[in-house]
Formats: C-alpha cells, sequence, structure tokens
DNA sequence: TGGAAGTTAGTTAATATATACTAACTTTGT
DNA sequence: ACAAAGTTAGTATATATTAACTAACTTCCA
C-alpha cells in the first residue's frame, strides 16, 4: 500500500529532520535530497501534511504498537516494563531520525489534524503504562503507595528527558548502554521494597 | 536596561508564542498584536534573534536562577525539591505562556546560538536538582540505591511531561492543586524508606 | 498481434503568499 | 530643535502548490 517511492520520501523526510529539524522538512529539501524536482513529490503525496501523517504513522508503530503489544502477554509488569525500555532504546539507536519526532508537539501546532494525533498517541501510550502498572500494584509487584498515573508520567518523562539529553550531546554516547544502566533505577523506583 | 516597549515585545511575543506556538512568532503579527507596524519593531530589536534571546533570558530568570537560589538555602533536600516544585508550578500557573518556551528546543534548532543557549540552560537545572539530591543522599535523606543524576532525570523529566500534559489538555485542570498531588508522589519515590 | 487509449512519474515554468528586513521620510515629545 | 519612535513603500528570499506538458510504460480489444 505504500509504493517504493513513498516509502522513500518519508525515510528522507526522517533524515531530514533529523539533521535539521523541522524547519529542514521543505519540499525542496526534500526533492533535491531524491534527485527529483518538487512538483514530482506531489505524485505521490497530496500534500505536505500527508507526508506529516505518514511520518507520525512511523512514529506510533514504532511504539503504541509496540506498548499494547507488551500489554498483553505474560511476565511481570517490570519485566514489561524493561522490554519496553530496551525496545524504545534499541530502536531510537537503529532510527535516530525519529527523536526528533518524539519532541514533536510544540512543531505540530498549527496543523489541528497532526496536533490531535500526537495527542491521540501520547494518551495511548500513558495508557499501556498506566494498565501495566496497575496490573502489578494488583499482584503486589509494583509499589502502591504512590498512584500508577503518576508512576507512568515520571517513567515517561525519564525516558524522554533521558533521550533528549542524548539527542543533544550530538548521540555521543551509547543509548543502549547507559539506557541500561538508567532502566534499573527505573526499576528500583517502582519495585515493592521488600 | 529595558524600555517599555521592549518589555511590550517580550510579553506580546510570549503571548502569540503560547497561543499558536513559535511559528506563531512572527514579526507581523507582533507588530499587529502591538499596535504599530512591523518596521517600528527594529527601533527596539535589531533582530528577531534578539527578541528570542530575551524571551530565553525571561525563562531563566524564572528556572535556573530560583533553582541556583534554593540551593544555597538551608533546609531538607526534599524541601528544597519541594520549593522548586511549588514555585515552577505557581511561575507556570500565573505565565502559562512560558510553557511553549520550556519546549522549545526543537524550534530553535536552526540558530546555534539559541541551541547552545537553551542547552546551557538545561545543563544548570539539571547540575541545580543533581547538587540537592547528592547532598540529601549524604544527610540521608535521600535514598542511596540509585545515582542522583538519574534521580534528577526522573524528576525533572517527570515535572515537564507533566506540564507539557497540562498544555496539551488546554490548561483545563488546576495546576498547582493537581501538582501538589504529583509532588507528593515524586516525593515519596526520593525519600529513604525508614 | 499491433495500435489506440490510458497510466505513471517525471519535467519546466509560474503563482500566491509569507517572512525578515531596509531605506527614506514624518511625527512627536521634551 | 533634535532625537526617538513612528510611517510608507519596498526588497530578497523562501515556501507550498498548480498548470501544462512529455516520455515511457501497460492494458485492452478488433
Amino acid at each position: 500500500m505504500q509504493t517504493d517511492r513513498q516509502k522513500e520520501i518519508i525515510s528522507v523526510s526522517l533524515d531530514l529532520i533529523s539533521e535539521k529539524g523541522i524547519q529542514g522538512l521543505t519540499i525542496k529539501n526534500l526533492a533535491q535530497r531524491i534527485g527529483i524536482t518538487e512538483p514530482a513529490i506531489y505524485r505521490h503525496y497530496e500534500n505536505k501534511i500527508q507526508i506529516l501523517l505518514a511520518i507520525l504513522e512511523v512514529f506510533r508503530k514504532n511504539t503504541v504498537l509496540v506498548f499494547d503489544q507488551e500489554v498483553g502477554l505474560k511476565g511481570t509488569a517490570i519485566e514489561k516494563i524493561e522490554h519496553i525500555f530496551k525496545n524504545q532504546f534499541r530502536i531510537l539507536a537503529e532510527t535516530p531520525q525519529l527523536v526528533a519526532v518524539i519532541f514533536s508537539e510544540e512543531i505540530f501546532r498549527n496543523e489541528p489534524l497532526l496536533m490531535e494525533r500526537i495527542g491521540a498517541i501520547m494518551d495511548q501510550i500513558n495508557q499501556a503504562i498506566s494498565g501495566i502498572l496497575k496490573e502489578g500494584q494488583e499482584r503486589k509487584e509494583i509499589r502502591s503507595d504512590v498512584g500508577a498515573s503518576h508512576l507512568a508520567i515520571m517513567i515517561m518523562g525519564g525516558l524522554r528527558l533521558f533521550v533528549k539529553r542524548w539527542q543533544m550531546k550530538d548521540f555521543a554516547f551509547d543509548l543502549i548502554a547507559e539506557g541500561a544502566s538508567f532502566l534499573q533505577t527505573v526499576k528500583k523506583i517502582i519495585s515493592k521494597t521488600q
């Protein structure tokens, strides 16, 4: 359902965003990088918003879907959170272009459709994490002295800021290795003390 | 050192950013809102970057300076964190326009000067919080089973995401009240269990 | 089976609009 | 009277998008 050229457009778009920020994603830059003219882009996507929506879809596939899948699996809440973190770090290490998309809320402010879409994605992420934590609380794996939704905010907020720092340091440290260390802290924090 | 008109330009800029995102901050919008013409803006600021730098300065005054001041005071680490959170929630509730600035990293990507400035601010915040936590660990007020810098990331990340959600819900809930509740969670998480 | 018709993916050229910024002149307040 | 702060009218550049056209294919049917 996605042609090769469409895939190429999205892939190059991610590169541009990652290199120069969202401001670097212009039809001109896009066409130039691919090696076709600007109007040719419109043979493959109706307009720029459709391209941005496709980018958000890549992001969704790499986060929400992975999260939701995790919720249904067996295993302790801690194991699930561990899986999610490791997956997330692995995906971002493989595709650092996505980092800019994670923090794209402010950029899409002018397009209601994009705003709504990203809001929905963030809600879904929060619900998935909250759900895992609540189940963990019932099973006495996760501390119950604090609300699951507050814990979820701290977990996701911590993950986001951790990744942001990696980006701001030009991806200079090993996200997977340092991330594993950070994950240990998260696990200690959410675990029930015995 | 700042004229009335300069203050007005910054204040209106913050309004515009808060309403329509950074993309809404154009010289045209700015002039229109103030009720003067575009060239008149340049009587007060050399160029747009100077305006953005002044905005970052407002942000810095409301975060880093407040944080640093807190570090030097007496009181437990928990009390200091509590102060910082409450101050932060109060400032943002009074000046919701600042929320957009907190998350402006992605927007300033094209301007190296602005990027550097915001990176420095984020580092300073992290150092202030880390410092408070480390002292708290030495005094056995803060849990020592996890690193202070990891804790700092979770605290700031949580705070940021909490505020982001407030913004995405159009400032619909009471930040100060809900924030106080969130703060309780943060306090429990960083405290030494007795 | 071979030509008419249609499709795909590209081109060049142009358009409308937005944006930051400037030059030259005018108003205004002390 | 003069400097600060304003105006009008303009520039250069960027940006998304459209119009008109073309070369190279695929499909369809007499």
